[in-house]
DNA sequence: TATGAATGAGCATTCATTCAT
DNA sequence: GATGAATGAATGCTCATTCAT
């Protein structure tokens, strides 16, 4: 009885809610937003699907919440990043190793992504939270393009959007179509030597664009 | 058979088939496995729901027909593809715009692969006539490369199949996820100017890598 | 075998259709709109839930379909009422005791003009059919009151709607509230007896207005 | 005391009680009881659910208690209306007048009695309270029907119970059913213009059979 | 081959209510 | 007295599928 703040017992809304999206999470990576079912989720958080519309109000609302806590964790991570101190090459080759970590270890965003592109975007559109975890990865991009450049490391100009949604884009395909591809080709590339196999060639390329001299015939 | 070709002619089996699928294309492109309806499939195709089952089975013998035509689809536009009496990088060039232009045509494509890789692969693993639809390009490229080396265009050795992936990827992905990519950065890659400029980016980095001479500080 | 036309087994359309609005007339009168429950009305038509959906669309659907088919019994009732070859009186007579008749054999009929008039008439608003069953009581009220009127047997012009309005309000409101009427008063007036004693002394009142001089002091 | 009497009142049960039984009146009113929502009233009345359930123990207790509220109401109208001092014409003018005006400026209160009759009475009849409010009209009125026929006024014995019944009908369906008459008609009700005249109809109905020497063709 | 009718299980959501503080 | 958290049992409705003709 001295111990009021005791065990809690029951009430944690905190937990609650907590549980709700992580649980929450798992459903929607695994089944999309039209394939997860809101009692699994409910059942998987330990509580009734009441309290999913107490906290969330919908399912889409839940959807939404999963997104924004998705995107503001990649955005935590990126943030963490800094560039600033290496050689360009460094930089590069560090920022290359990241996203594809980060790949590696979310297999669940990338499907997220996927199932919101089936959607047109719809939900990150409607969600102004989402809208504001702005990621400062492409300004750091650009200006280690830059100092590329000016160190002559680097030999020409590049667009630091495209660059950086290319360097996604190699590993993103990857991982997210990992089982059409080794159905098709019969290479398994969640395995780790795979993974290091492809990531350094594709740091390879990326490197070998960035040093070699811009050269009409490129585009031809 | 005087009477059987009569004026009411209202049976047209190959016909209602074809309707069938293109409405179910349709659909689960646009709406995934779960989020397709089986109703709006049937109305889509100007018949009724009971014929679905009577040619397909069920919605998920429908969905792997979809996928079947279209792995065939993509498997007779590769095989057209000649690269042999172009040089290496010409081939090269060329395989990198049909696989740009394929994507940009075909993003439905995209979303029933990234839909399928949602689960697991488990239908085209299912599904006999999709695994014999092997596509020659892996072995073209991989000709391609040799010759390259051959003439020494190409400074290096390079894994086919991780060659391979690497170019799809860094043009389903932009596509894939143009609405996000939109919302995040504010540029759409539907757009024929976003396209052909990072397009040509990525060509570059291509060529640049296979000109490349093996460096060891690459891989670092 | 050669009895193809046997009993009906299962399949009977029109029989369920009827079934289903049979039911659902049943329980919206007894509960109203928001009351009925979609289960209870499947259940007591003897069919299931889908069935409703499948013929009705929905339950507001078949509320419409319940009020429709109410409005349009009424109609046809009235339309079977010839005043035309009676004296006035006796017409009036008659059209009183028709009313309280219809009134006093369709107490669920009052129930569901109640129902939707708690809902602002929302719904007779929404539907063509209901509005398109126009009776054709007023036009023959006002013929014979004017008839009335011309033989001297009624020594007062009356508006015909004021005047059917109140004939059926009377009856009405008794039947309508008979429980709290009865709660409170002590009276039930659905024996015949007390049904009797005041629709005479309705028609008692009506018929001395219409029989009374008119007189300044009336309004006073 | 010092203290309870605090800067921050927060705590105001009997505001809190009428505010949750007004914000009930309007909800049952305007949907029924079936219809109306505890969370709607919870926060039309800027309470919680939880003190609605404090206070009146669940939403049919609360539903009693805003009968017993009404008719409580509507009996000290009526025990303040004295019809002794006036001639029976009057009387019989003020207490049609006083009816109608009620009528008119309490819809939500037919509302709720033809509610009540569509649950059969059954809360009336289950609250001891709501029995305990007899109104002394109909006493009153046979009073006054007395004295006119001693008067001569009136020339004949009427029921009084059938006559208040009559009175308090036409008036009522009139306003109660306004939306169908309105749809079917074409007459709004609500406008001070076909009040009056309809009532003054009714008036002189009423009139008229008191006046008029009872006549066996009456009932005939 | 084609189709309207029928179905049961499951869907997201809401209900009135109670618990714990 | 007052409140946020929690709940189980519905509720209206939709699903993919099968039956009977």
């Amino acid at each position: 009885m001295s111990e009021a703040s005791a065990p809690l017992v029951k009430r944690d809304p905190e937990g609650t809610r907590r549980r709700i999206l992580a649980a929450a999470t798992e459903q929607f990576t695994s089944h999309g937003l039209a394939g997860a079912r809101v009692d699994a989720i409910a059942r998987a958080a330990d509580t009734n699907e009441r309290m999913l519309y107490y906290y969330y109000g919908s399912k889409e609302g839940l959807y939404v919440a999963v997104l924004e806590e998705m995107y503001a964790d990649y955005a935590s991570r990126e943030a963490g990043l800094d560039l600033a101190d290496l050689t360009p090459t460094a930089a590069i080759t560090l920022l290359a190793q990241t996203i594809w970590t980060y790949v590696r270890e979310n297999p669940g965003w990338l499907c997220l992504i996927n199932n919101e592109n089936l959607h047109q975007g719809r939900y990150v559109k409607g969600s102004g939270k989402v809208k504001q975890t702005i990621s400062p990865v492409v300004e750091m991009l650009r200006a280690t393009l830059a100092r590329g450049v000016a160190t002559g490391e680097f030999k020409r100009h590049v667009d630091a959007l495209n660059f950086c949604v290319t360097l996604v884009g190699m590993s993103f395909y990857v991982v997210s179509s990992r089982f059409t591809l080794e159905e098709f080709l019969g290479r398994n590339f969640m395995e780790q030597s795979a993974q290091d196999s492809i990531s350094n060639m594709q740091l390879g390329m990326v490197l070998a664009y960035l040093r070699a001299p811009s050269d009409p015939l490129d585009a031809s």
